[in-house]
DNA sequence: ATGTCTGATTTGAACGTTCATATGAGAGGA
DNA sequence: TCCTCTCATATGAACGTTCAAATCAGACAT
C-alpha cells in the first residue's frame, strides 16, 4: 500500500545515463544551442527515456522566479450570476499551458481587503507576479503593485491611473453602440438601456456607448435608461417601466447577459414577444444568454487571455498603451422581428 | 523603473533579527509545540515584523511534496454550454486557501490523451496528487495513477472500479426521484424523462431515478424519454415529442440545465407555459435555471470540494467506503401550477 | 562532586536546479 | 613549437528550507 513515492529521474541521473555533466543536461533543456549536436541528441534522448523534467520548485529556488502567476477568485464563490470570470480563469490556464507557466488562483477572505492576500502569495514566492480582474474605481490593486515593482497585468482598464498600460479590456461603450446600430438595422425604432448603478466603471462605461448611438440615430432618449444591480429580480422590476416606454417596436440593450434576462423576463410578463415584438441585447454571451436566445456582445477570452499572458512574460518592454478589442456581436432571436427556427 | 525586486525576508532574516538560528524559527513556524515559551513570542513577533512566510519552493524542494493538487481543465475551453465544473474550480480554490494548499490548474493539449498530461505535472513536481472531475466507464486516469501509488481524488464516482472509494459524488438518481415526488406533490400526472445518450454513467443514473419514481408512483411509462447531447437545439428537438406525451398537466425532468432549457423552449413553441401548463425539473443550479426559472437539483459544491480535499490531505487513512452526498432541490416556477410572482 | 536525563537550541547536510567560473581540447597564427 | 582563441563541457557555489544529529544547560539522583 505505502509504496515508496516512485522516484522520479534528476539531472544528476540523466547526466549519468548520458556520461555527461549536470550543466550539459540543463543546457540541453534551456540552452540547446550551447550544446555540441551529437552530444544534443545523444542527451535528448536520455531526458525522453527517463521522462525528467526539471523539477519547478527547484528552479524556482535558484532563479528566484516561481514562473506563476496569481489570479485572485472572488471569495464570495460561485453563487454569482453570469459571471465571465470563470470562464476566463479556464481560458487563462489554457493558455498558460501553451506558455510553459502557470495560473496560480487565489481567494482573499475578505474580497473587500484583498492586499493581505496578494501580500501572502508573494512571501510565499507562489507566484512572479498577477493577473488582475473586476478592476474598479479606488482600486487598491495597481498601485500597490507598481510601488513594490511586482509584474501585473489587467483584463480590464485601470481607471484611476492613465500612465497604466498594462490592460487588456474590451470596448464596451462601442460593442453597445454596434449592438444599438445593429437594432436599428433590424427595424427596431426606440432603444432603451438597462444597466448597473453608476459608478461602475464598465457599466459606465457601455451606458455611454448607448447614449452616444442613440443620439447619433435619433431613436431614444436620456431618459429612457433603467437601473439594477446584477440580479435576476431586481432586473426584472427595472426593466418593466422600460418595456413600457419602447412597448412593440422598441428594444433594450443591457450591460450584462443577466440584466438582459430581466428584461426578457419583463417583456413576457407584458405578453409581448422578445425578438418579434421588443429587441433584446445583453453583453458577455454568458450560458443565459444562449438558453434564452439573447443577442449578446461576446468577448473574445482567448485573445484577451494571450494578451494579457504576453504582458506578463514581456515584463521588460511594458506596453506603449493599454490594449482595447471589440466585442462581436452574437445574434440570435432576441434581436430578429422575424421568427428564427431554433432546431435544424 | 527596473527597481530590484524587493527583498523578501528568508528564515535567516528573521533568525538574525530575533537572535535565534534557523531551525529555531521553523520549529516557530512548524512545531512551535518544541520552542520555549518566551523564545516563541520573540521570534513570532519577529515573524509578523518582516512578514516572513517559507518560501514554499525551498519547503517543496526539501521536503519533496509541492503542498499543491492538479486538477485537469478540459481543454475544449469555456464553450461548453452549463458546465458545473467551472464553479467547482472557484470553489475548490476557495476551500484550499482555508487549509493551506492550493490548486493547480493545467489542461490536456488533447482532452482525450490526458495522461501525458499529469505525467507532465508529476514530473515537474508542481503537484503531489490529483482531483479527478468527469469520471466516465474506461477512464484510464484511475488506474494509471493507482498502479503508481499517486494520491487521488475524484468529484464524480470511480465507475469501473468498485474498490476503489477516494471519491465523492451526488446521488444523482435519489435527486431525481426527489424531483418526480415534488412533481407529483405539486399535481403534475405524467413525468417524462429527458437524458443524454446511453453509456455517460452520470446521465444513466439520473435516468434510473426516474425510472424507479415513475415506476413506484405510477406516473410514467418507459417510453417516456428522449436523448439528446448537451446542446441547446438538439435538446429542443427531443424535447418536442416528449412534451406532445405530457401534455398540460404533464411534467419532464431532465439530466441538466441545459436539456431542460431545451424542454422549456419547445413547451414554448407549443403555447404551453412552463409549470402552469408542464412542469420542468433541471439539474445543476447553472445560471441558466436561475434565469429561466427552473427547479432543479443543486449540488453541494462546497461540502464535495471540503471532501475531496480531506481526502487529499489524509491520504494515509483512505475512505472505507465512496461519499454520496445528496443533491438539494431548488424549487422555482417551472414546477408550480400556481403563478409564482417573480419579483419581491 | 559526578553522572544521567530531559528539554531547548544549534549545526551540518541535503533537496535539484542554474549561475558564474574554471578547465580542456582543438584550431589557427606567429 | 608555442601561444592564443574559441567552443564544449565540467566544477563549485548558492537559492531557502527542513531533517537528522549534535551540543548545551539545567534539574535531579546518586
Amino acid at each position: 500500500m505505502s509504496t515508496r513515492q516512485s522516484h522520479r529521474a534528476t539531472i544528476l541521473d540523466v547526466a549519468r545515463a548520458a556520461e555527461v555533466s549536470r550543466q550539459t543536461v540543463s543546457n540541453v533543456v534551456n540552452s540547446p544551442h550551447k550544446v555540441a549536436p551529437d552530444t544534443l541528441v545523444r542527451v535528448q534522448a536520455e531526458i525522453d527515456r527517463l521522462g525528467f523534467r526539471p523539477s519547478r520548485a527547484a528552479r524556482t529556488l535558484k532563479q528566484e522566479r516561481a514562473g506563476a502567476w496569481g489570479l485572485e477568485i472572488d471569495a464570495r464563490g460561485a453563487g454569482r450570476l453570469g459571471s465571465v470570470l470563470d470562464a476566463f480563469l479556464v481560458e487563462l490556464t489554457l493558455t498558460s499551458s501553451r506558455n510553459d507557466t502557470h495560473i496560480l488562483p487565489f481567494a482573499a477572505p475578505d474580497y473587500r481587503e484583498p492586499i493581505a492576500a496578494y501580500e501572502e502569495v508573494l512571501a510565499s514566492r507562489l507566484a512572479d507576479g498577477f493577473i488582475l480582474t473586476d478592476t474598479r474605481h479606488d482600486d487598491p490593486r495597481p498601485q500597490w503593485l507598481r510601488d513594490r515593482g511586482i509584474p501585473f497585468a489587467a483584463f480590464g482598464r485601470v481607471w484611476d491611473d492613465p500612465t497604466e498600460t498594462a490592460w487588456v479590456d474590451v470596448d464596451g461603450a462601442a460593442g453597445v453602440e454596434t449592438a444599438v446600430s445593429h437594432l436599428v438595422d433590424e427595424g427596431y425604432q426606440r432603444v432603451a438601456f438597462l444597466g448597473w448603478p453608476t459608478g461602475s466603471p464598465v457599466g459606465d462605461d457601455r451606458r455611454a456607448g448607448w447614449a452616444r448611438a442613440v443620439d447619433r440615430l435619433g431613436v431614444g432618449d436620456e431618459a429612457w435608461q433603467g437601473v439594477a444591480v446584477q440580479e435576476l429580480d431586481a432586473a426584472t422590476l427595472a426593466a418593466r417601466p422600460l418595456v413600457d416606454i419602447v412597448g412593440p417596436g422598441g428594444a433594450i440593450v443591457c450591460a450584462s447577459d443577466a440584466l438582459a434576462a430581466g428584461v426578457w423576463r419583463a417583456v413576457h410578463e407584458r405578453g409581448l414577444r422578445p425578438g418579434l415584438d421588443v429587441g433584446i441585447v445583453g453583453f458577455d454571451d454568458t450560458d443565459a444568454a444562449r438558453v434564452l436566445g439573447l443577442t449578446t456582445l461576446r468577448q473574445p477570452l482567448t485573445e484577451i487571455t494571450e494578451r494579457v499572458l504576453a504582458i506578463l512574460l514581456n515584463a521588460q518592454t511594458p506596453p506603449a498603451a493599454g490594449t482595447v478589442l471589440h466585442p462581436e456581436l452574437v445574434r440570435r432571436s432576441s434581436s430578429s422581428r422575424t421568427v428564427i427556427p431554433p432546431a435544424r
